[in-house]
DNA sequence: CTCTAATATTAGAGCGCACTAATATAAAAC
DNA sequence: GTTTTATATTAGTGCGCTCTAATATTAGAG
């Protein structure tokens, strides 16, 4: 493994370490459980099928039925309640259940988050 | 059922193009390539490894060299390797060369991201 | 040139994900 | 009650991901 120590700083530009608080090893200030949230919440929009049932979701004025997500994706219809299942599971969508019927909405965070994918996206290529 | 614009079976793969372009069935209005490229941005980040790595490149003030992060990983020098190649691709991070040194910073859109990710915590379980 | 340090690339292994198909549950219709 | 419709769950399978270990490349030092 790589245990030498890091010290071969080029030119001025020397940072100091500080001296460890906690024991992991992140220069960062999150807790483990909001980075696991975090990675949970990417790893599940980082898939084609929930990203786009994630996306029909939100273009819906209302909430949205599963009957109307599912001809969208193109995939059978036990990967879409898969789909949505763990969309809800990383908090991304919220459910309501009327009869026979499943109803979806997109949460605040998952609007957020399709805000920005929307606003910083580089124009090259669409 | 909903709104008229869906077509409410999946008994047939009868699908009819709009007077539009773009031979899609989405129900949204984003082009193929950037519905991949958002998916491969969240993938990439959907990694403890790959987002430990982007968060401890967001936090630094400089752009900061690849033997600064790779202590605060926890895995292989070749696994930090791929990790930085990916976020790379992904466009979340720029590279600079200096001699023997490769110096990261996070994109813009990579900061805006976390940003939002840190915004829209929910704080129950932190 | 040779040696060493920093990073990249490759091959291979293990394991986890995302799908299909089949089955189960739930609620309304009959 | 039985049937039908909407969604969920489970089992199983194939493939892709992420890691380690080893090797290659690049650049500076001596």
């Amino acid at each position: 493994m790589n245990e030498s120590t890091l010290n071969g700083q080029p030119d001025g530009t020397q940072r100091e370490q500080e001296s460890d608080c906690c024991s992991g090893s992140s220069a960062h200030s999150l807790t483990e459980s909001a980075v696991a949230t975090d990675v949970e919440l990417l790893a599940t929009l980082g898939n084609d099928t929930r990203y786009e049932a994630l996306r029909v979701i939100a273009a819906a004025e209302d909430d949205i039925c599963v009957c109307d997500i599912e001809p969208a994706l193109g995939v059978s219809q036990g990967a879409v309640s898969q789909a949505l299942s763990r969309l809800f599971s990383a908090g991304l969508v919220e459910r309501r259940k009327d009869g026979r019927w499943r109803y979806y909405t997109a949460t605040p965070r998952a609007e957020r988050l399709l805000a920005v994918l929307d606003e910083t996206r580089s124009h090259d290529d669409d």
